[in-house]
RNA sequence: GCCGGAGUGGUGAAAUUGGUAGACGCACGGGACUCAAAAUCCCGCGGGGCUUAAACCCCGUGUCGGUUCGAAUCCGACCUCCGGCACCA
């Protein structure tokens, strides 16, 4: 052992050790408990940044801890690599996606390994490898086969700037998730995963996922966003149609006086055609079209629309009721179709008033009664039925199910859910992806490839333009090919898969990555799955993790995993921050950890990470908190430096010997710390773990051992010592080898069980006893730890100073809290 | 607008969930070692009052109330910041 501590040498040397060792390769074993842990995969942009960082040391510190209690640990990783960014570099600097995507790798899987984390690299996975990609054709047409997945003509949203389409869940307030551009709707025939078949169990299970967040589950029904209500028909006049519409608000159908269609709704165009309103509807129907989605979405757009030339009848008064296209209403939601009720929705009052269309109130509320006269807002709470035939006095939350009813046996409509989540459009109008495995024919319409076509690999020689488009498009030897059905000339799709495909099966394909018979090896993945503890950051709570919940759902209908649920518990880490902001490239506030790694080592940098802040908080950079983290790390190389040699002479057995006050204090704090460290790890509380350690070494330096060596005290020091070096080791595993093989153990530290604590040394002899007068602490007095209620109440009231602040007083009541407190309540 | 979360020293944060507020770290101040510096080690460090000093007292967890013997923690109202959803019928 080197008198200096000399993070570059060591780390490098327990690296290779580990590797050479094979000490994290996994391998099913079905005798002892499994322990399955991972971090989200990075998407190798080049190299890793301090998020990285942050979550792969928290991941790391979970995965030694499980392996030292003795788990049978999976901790894999991999990349997430198809993605845009390598097709713009392609663009921009000639790079091929993949060169750049694979070179990136090598330089982040060096980088990974620099830090010391603890993967099993022969899982490693990336997702743009045709092995892993055919998989995920595999599963595509499968969910063809099932009408899971399908292709249908809509409007979705596309980015201008990554000339492509987003799934509804990749528009954060109307801009592009990745580019922040803002997105403009458009009409495409797009490949549709049918989520919302699962809306209805995505939601009930966010009440069965106690190893969640609650903020991440309640993101998550907030998304899937469920209403109950009602579908009512409109019968259209002059004719046998009728115009559904969906509300929750079926109480107020008789206050309905007018329709509102989305411009996009087809009736809108249909009825006005041959009215003196067409032209004028067909107008308006393009300007909104035109608009981007917070232009039209946005909250002060104004409500605005156009008479359609036809009128519909209140299927309860048989009032005539005008039909309007108004931009607010949307297609996405309901039926496109909205009654309106002007008095008791804000919207339709607004629109009411600006186009002078009438108001009737059925609903009063409990306290001063509406009149249409005087309105200036909508009333949209609760009250009771008026001018509503044969519901007038209901309560409106009872003529909700009252009109329900009526509306089934009447025929006019019945009992409706809806929810505000959409089918997952996954078509990509890009190169770097997997490719969809469908062909047109002109003959035989659209044609799944068969199974055994598999894969369709993404042709390598392309031309990236970046004038838009996909460049498979321009591919002929990939776009031309055979109809699988009349072996005629057909055409392959050319679009290609979100890479949100990818990342919602990664964690099935670890369990099994090199399987070839399949996409994933049931027994293997039966052994492993679910993840037992999921960490990453907050930004996929809708993304990533809803998307890999629905997946795991239809991978369970095919009978390839056993659980709906994918990850048993889930951490979200928070953002690491600089200067009071996110740390990013553009922000030019970042901190490069491989810098951090070369200055100070891996250990530093990753106790620093656990120590400044716990995982679930923003982490705020400090400079000076890296300083701090690297002096606590030298204080302890320094302690067991100088005490090492004796240590490992000591016998285990060496010493009976009574041990004194000090020593059995000292003792008392290495097994308390022993046991908080295991506890804080298993709540995640990384930081005050670390300080507990903290604590015991500023503990071992006030302690001075005597002269020629006492070995009682050799005994007692000497297990501090060693505890000290276990308990780092699963944030600082470098250091703790290179430490454990100092103290003369010839087991990887890894390999070392977690220590367990001596209930009887943490047992107290004496305790401190508070005395509040009035709630107000006066006195502290220590107390033999077996000192019975009585006893210590008139020790309490015995203290001079407690005498003193008593003397004209009368004790009213006293409470004691066992071996804790003691409150003296007086007049 | 709706739904969450959070506000604690100069600073990052603790307080295992109603029982000593500020552990541990950073910054800062003082001291030891040194010719000197760095490194290291030791001491101090919420604010105020009184004091040579100690002892002691008062205030203090965003603000104002409440519950309780006792509140950072529970309840109500408000303020500020952050996040999610949002013309969703």
């Amino acid at each position: 052992m080197d008198e200096k501590y000399h993070p570059e040498k060591i780390e490098a040397k327990w690296q290779r050790h580990w590797e050479e060792k094979k000490l994290f390769q996994a391998k099913e074993d079905p005798t002892k408990e499994k322990y399955y842990l991972l971090e989200m995969y990075p998407y190798p942009s080049g190299a890793i940044h301090m998020g990285h960082m942050r979550n792969y040391s928290i991941g790391d510190v979970v995965a030694r801890y499980k392996m030292m209690r003795g788990y049978n640990v999976l901790h894999p990783m991999g990349w997430d690599a198809f993605g845009m960014p390598a097709e713009n570099a392609a663009i921009e600097s000639g790079v091929h996606p993949a060169k750049w995507t694979y070179e990136n790798i090598d330089t982040m899987r060096r980088q990974l390994k620099r830090m010391g984390f603890s993967y099993d690299w022969e899982r490693e996975v990336a997702t743009c490898d045709v092995e892993y990609y055919k998989w995920e054709q595999w599963f595509f047409l499968k969910m063809c086969e099932r009408g899971l997945a399908y292709k249908k003509r809509s409007l979705v949203n596309w980015c201008p700037s990554c000339q492509t389409v987003l799934a509804n869940e990749q528009v954060e307030g109307g801009l592009c998730w990745r580019c922040e551009s803002e997105v403009t709707e458009k009409e495409l025939d797009q490949w549709f995963l049918k989520i919302t078949d699962y809306a209805e169990d995505l939601l009930e299970y966010c009440d069965k996922l106690p190893g969640w967040p609650e903020r991440v589950l309640r993101m998550q029904r907030n998304w899937i966003g469920k209403s109950e209500g009602a579908e009512i028909r409109f019968p259209l006049e002059n004719s046998k149609e009728a115009i559904p519409v969906f509300t929750t608000r079926q109480d107020t159908v008789f206050g309905a006086t007018f329709m509102s269609l989305a411009p996009e709704h087809p009736l809108t165009l249909e009825l006005s055609k041959g009215t003196s309103q067409e032209g004028e509807v067909r107008e308006f129907v393009e300007r909104v079209k035109r608009q981007s989605i917070i232009g039209r979405t946005g909250e002060d757009t104004e409500k605005e629309g156009v008479f359609v030339g036809a009128n519909c009848l209140n299927p309860m008064t048989g009032a005539r009721m005008p039909i309007f296209a108004a931009n607010f209403v949307l297609m996405e939601y309901g039926t496109g179709a909205v009654m309106a009720v002007p008095t008791h929705d804000q919207r339709d009052f607004e629109f009411a008033k600006r186009y002078g269309l009438p108001l009737i109130v059925v609903i009063q509320p409990p306290d001063s009664p509406l009149s249409e006269e005087t309105m200036t807002e909508a009333y949209v709470d609760e009250g009771t039925l008026v001018n509503s035939g044969q519901f007038n006095g209901v309560d409106s939350v009872a003529a909700r199910e009252a009109i329900v009813k009526y509306l089934e046996e009447n025929g006019l409509g019945g009992r409706e859910v809806n929810y505000r989540i959409q089918d997952w459009g996954i078509s990509r109008q890009r190169y770097w992806g997997a490719p969809i495995p469908i062909i047109y024919c002109d003959r035989c319409g659209i044609q799944p490839v068969p199974e055994e076509d598999l894969p369709v690999v993404l042709p390598h020689d392309v031309e990236f333009t970046g004038k838009g488009g996909s460049p498979l498009a321009e591919c002929r030897d990939f776009v031309e090919t055979q109809c699988p059905k009349c072996g005629g000339d057909a055409r392959r799709e050319t679009d290609t898969m979100d890479t949100f495909v990818e990342s919602s099966w990664y964690f099935d394909r670890f369990a099994s990555p090199r399987y070839n018979g399949g996409p994933l090896d049931k027994e293997k993945v039966d052994y492993w799955m679910p993840v037992d503890q999921y960490i990453g950051g907050i930004e996929h709570a809708i993304l990533h993790l809803l998307y890999s919940r629905f997946f795991a759902r239809v991978l369970k209908e095919f009978g390839l995993v056993r659980d709906k649920e994918p990850f048993t518990r889930l951490l979200t880490q928070g953002m690491v921050i600089k200067d009071g902001a996110k740390m990013s490239k553009s922000r030019g506030n970042v901190v490069d950890p491989e810098y951090l790694v070369s200055k100070y080592g891996a250990d530093t940098a990753r106790i620093f990470c656990l120590f400044a802040s716990p995982p679930e908080k923003d982490l705020e950079w400090s400079d000076q908190g890296v300083e701090g983290s690297f002096r606590f790390l030298n204080r302890v190389w320094r302690l067991v430096y100088e005490n090492h040699h004796w240590i490992k002479e000591t016998k285990p057995n060496s010493g009976a010997t009574p041990i004194d006050h000090d020593l059995r204090v000292l003792r008392q704090k290495v097994h308390k710390t022993i046991k908080k460290v295991g506890e804080d790890i298993e709540r995640f509380h990384f930081n005050t773990a670390i300080s507990a350690i903290m604590e015991l070494v500023n503990a071992l330096y006030q302690f001075k051992p005597t002269e020629n060596g006492d070995p009682a005290e050799r005994l007692v020091f000497g297990e501090a010592i060693e505890a000290v070096t276990l308990l780092l080791s699963p944030f600082v595993p470098h250091i703790a080898e290179e430490l454990w093989e100092a103290l003369g153990k010839g087991e990887s530290i890894i390999k070392t069980p977690w220590p367990d604590y001596d209930r009887e040394a943490i047992v107290e002899e004496k305790v401190l006893v508070v005395i509040q007068v009035n709630g107000k602490v006066r006195d502290r007095v220590t107390v033999p730890f077996s000192m019975e209620e009585e006893e210590i109440k008139g020790v309490a009231l015995e203290r001079e100073k407690i005498r003193r602040l008593l003397h004209d007083k009368a004790v009213q009541r006293i409470i004691v809290v066992p071996k804790k407190l003691i409150n003296i309540v007086c007049a």
